[in-house]
RNA sequence: GAUUCCGUAGCUCAGCUGGUAGAGCAAUACACUUUUAAUGUAUGGGUCCUGGGUUCGAAUCCCAGCGGGAUCACCA
């Protein structure tokens, strides 16, 4: 054992992208050896079958003892409380923690006690996954504990995690809580941070959820291109790629919508898509450049029935989420619970300004909007300036879910002129605390009515904004045939997971939201030192200077590494006798 | 994109007006047969984000850069 503690093996001072490692990992790589050295395989390959998990033992051991007397579980050790020959283990698996029990004379009856003392005790860390089997039960300080007659390394870990630790309150005494270091290492967020599988699990009932309700109605889920040569369907600046083959460029689709309901003029009566959408915009904490929406078309329904609809299966999915239609979000309480009010845009202006829209002309508008110290310019017309209002001033005050309905012709190009109001559309967006979740209209199905409004979009575009959409000709086409009158809604998973699970942040409830990518220094290796002609025994003696790479050697001052190196062959005990100045100048070169 | 705060051991964080780099957990060694975040004793562990500058002397002050958080702008 002796010379397992020394940290002197120059091939495990690297991890695989030529990062330095910390004493602690070399010394679980050292192990790993030991391993391997008593024929004890730190991978095995085989199947390891497994016929009790943590949850289930504690939640049905003391009703039913007789079923647990032979347990076999796999999972990953989150700590250890060793005394002498008895030890107990905190171990951790799909399903969560259950305590172990480990007794060297029963996992070692006979004379040999390396499997206990050795293997046990030195070998394993936190973080290895290991099989055990034995029996479940109750210790003197009433804890339901496995009592482990047999253990299997399944894999050796060669990072420490770190060590969360919780009290009996559930309070946390030293978290991993860092966000940067959570979402570029979800994995380890996963594994010491229970709380983040279950806001996963969530979005996944939520998505789940909706699906069956769909399927329950016998609509259809689809899927459709997500590189497109023309982008349409919102207003987005898209990213772009390039198709080698075809030699195109293609975007990255900003919405599912024109494909949806080219497949309504195909004749299903109902589609819909859970999918990923891009758009190449800010970042922020209600933004991720990727993002999942649901978009639903349904044939021969309108805006109308669809704001049922929507109240019906939000009201299923908090049920199937929290098991209550209401949903904590920091102070508040939301309830998904239908009806939701239904507010026109210009009535929630009024109720919320005091500023009847509909009674005043567009100078009018603009003039109060520059009063209130608005940022708009002469180029927007009313409807654009409502839309401005409505974001400025009204948004944020509604928290309850609420339809807010009937917008301006000028914002919804792909929007069926209102029935009975005059330059608006049939449109409804859900807001619920002051974001809105959901967008749906009934659908323009008049193909001579949706060019003109393309066109509308194209002068927008001339003028300078990226975000206008483009001209779809297939989609028109499409619309030539005929496609029936038809209500889409869309609806953002990931807001809506932030609310059903109490997240203030959009990161929080994507596994892996974008990052910049991790800059990474890549250290010289022994042989890199080697060829600019450094003896390996000093090494070690620049390494402890800070000369990591042959850029810093090359560039270093070759009197001070001299120097220093007389001080360092002492404190590292270095036994060769010292290189001569010249030497040193050679190896900076 | 703008403003602002932060970056110190594997993790969480101290480190004041500049003077030899600290704690808890984790790790290592020894002791210990029923512990509940936390047994005892001892030990090891650092590119103080990077690069410049000021200074006799910088984790600390100044400048620039990199990364992250928060707020704002754009957007869903």
């Amino acid at each position: 054992m002796p010379t397992l503690l020394r940290a002197e093996n120059f091939d495990f001072k690297y991890d695989c992208s030529k990062m330095l490692l910390s004493e602690q990992e070399i010394l679980r790589r050292q192990k790993r050896e030991e391993l391997i050295r008593m024929n004890i395989e730190p991978y095995p390959t085989e199947e390891f079958v497994v016929n009790a998990y943590a949850a289930d033992i504690l939640k049905n051991y003391d009703n039913n003892k007789i079923d647990y007397k032979h347990v076999t579980m796999a999972g990953r050790l989150m700590g250890f409380r060793i005394m002498g020959s008895a030890a107990f283990a905190e171990f951790q698996d799909s399903t969560g923690r259950v305590q172990l029990y480990f007794r060297r004379d029963d996992l070692c009856p006979g004379e040999d006690k390396t499997l206990y003392n050795t293997v046990f005790k030195k070998l394993l860390d936190i973080g290895d996954i290991i099989g055990v089997t034995g029996y479940v039960f109750t210790t003197q300080t009433g804890e339901i504990s496995v009592h482990v007659q047999e253990f299997k390394i399944l894999n050796k870990s060669l990072r420490p995690l770190p060590v969360v630790k919780r009290d009996e309150d559930g309070n946390i005494h030293d978290g991993f809580t860092d966000p940067e270091l959570r979402y570029r290492q979800r994995y380890v967020d996963l594994i010491v941070n229970p709380e983040v599988r279950d806001i996963f699990i969530k979005r996944a009932r939520i998505i789940t959820t909706m699906r069956s309700y769909f399927d329950s109605n016998s609509w259809l889920e689809v899927e459709t291109p997500v590189l497109q040569s023309i982008h349409g369907g919102a207003a987005a600046r898209p990213f772009t790629t390039h198709h080698n083959a075809l030699d195109v460029g293609l975007y990255l689709r900003i919405a599912t919508e024109l494909h949806l309901k080219r497949l309504i003029v195909g004749g299903f009566e109902g589609v819909y898509e859970f999918g990923k959408l891009f758009r190449n915009e800010g970042m922020d904490r209600t933004h991720n450049p990727e993002f999942t929406t649901v978009e639903l078309y349904v044939a021969y329904k309108d805006y109308i029935w669809m704001m049922k609809m929507t109240e019906d299966v939000l009201e299923k999915v908090a049920l199937a989420v929290n098991g209550t239609t209401k949903a904590q979000f920091g102070d508040l309480e939301l309830d998904f619970a239908g009806p939701y009010p239904r507010l026109s845009i210009t009535d929630a202006i009024h109720q919320f300004t005091g500023l009847n829209v509909e009674a005043l002309d567009e100078n009018a508008i603009r003039e109060q909007c520059r009063t209130w110290g608005m940022d708009v310019s002469d180029s927007m017309g009313k409807g654009k300036l409502i839309d401005e209002i409505f974001g400025k001033k009204v948004e944020e005050h509604i928290i309850q879910p609420t339809f807010i309905i009937d917008h301006p012709v000028e914002m919804s190009p792909l929007t069926k002129k209102h029935r009975s109001k005059n330059g608006m559309v049939e449109r409804f967006e859900l807001f619920v605390n002051g974001k809105e979740i959901a967008n749906a209209y009934s659908e323009l199905n008049d193909p001579l009515e949706q060019r003109e409004r393309f066109e509308d979009q194209l002068k927008l575009k001339e003028r300078g904004d990226e975000e206008a959409m483009e001209m779809d000709d297939d989609f028109l086409r499409a619309l030539d045939y005929g496609m029936p009158p038809t209500s889409g809604i869309g609806i953002g998973i990931d807001r809506l997971t932030m609310l059903l699970t109490n997240n203030p942040s959009i990161q929080e409830v994507i596994f892996f939201p974008q990052m910049r990518p991790e800059k990474k220094v890549e250290v010289a290796k022994e042989s890199d030192y080697l060829d600019a002609g450094v003896p390996s025994v000093w090494i070690p003696a620049l390494q402890k200077m800070s000369i990591h790479t042959i850029e810093q050697l090359k560039t270093a001052n070759p009197n001070k590494i001299f120097n220093d190196l007389g001080g360092l062959r002492k404190k590292l005990k270095i036994e060769e006798k010292m290189p001569v100045l010249d030497d040193v100048k050679a190896w900076v070169g």
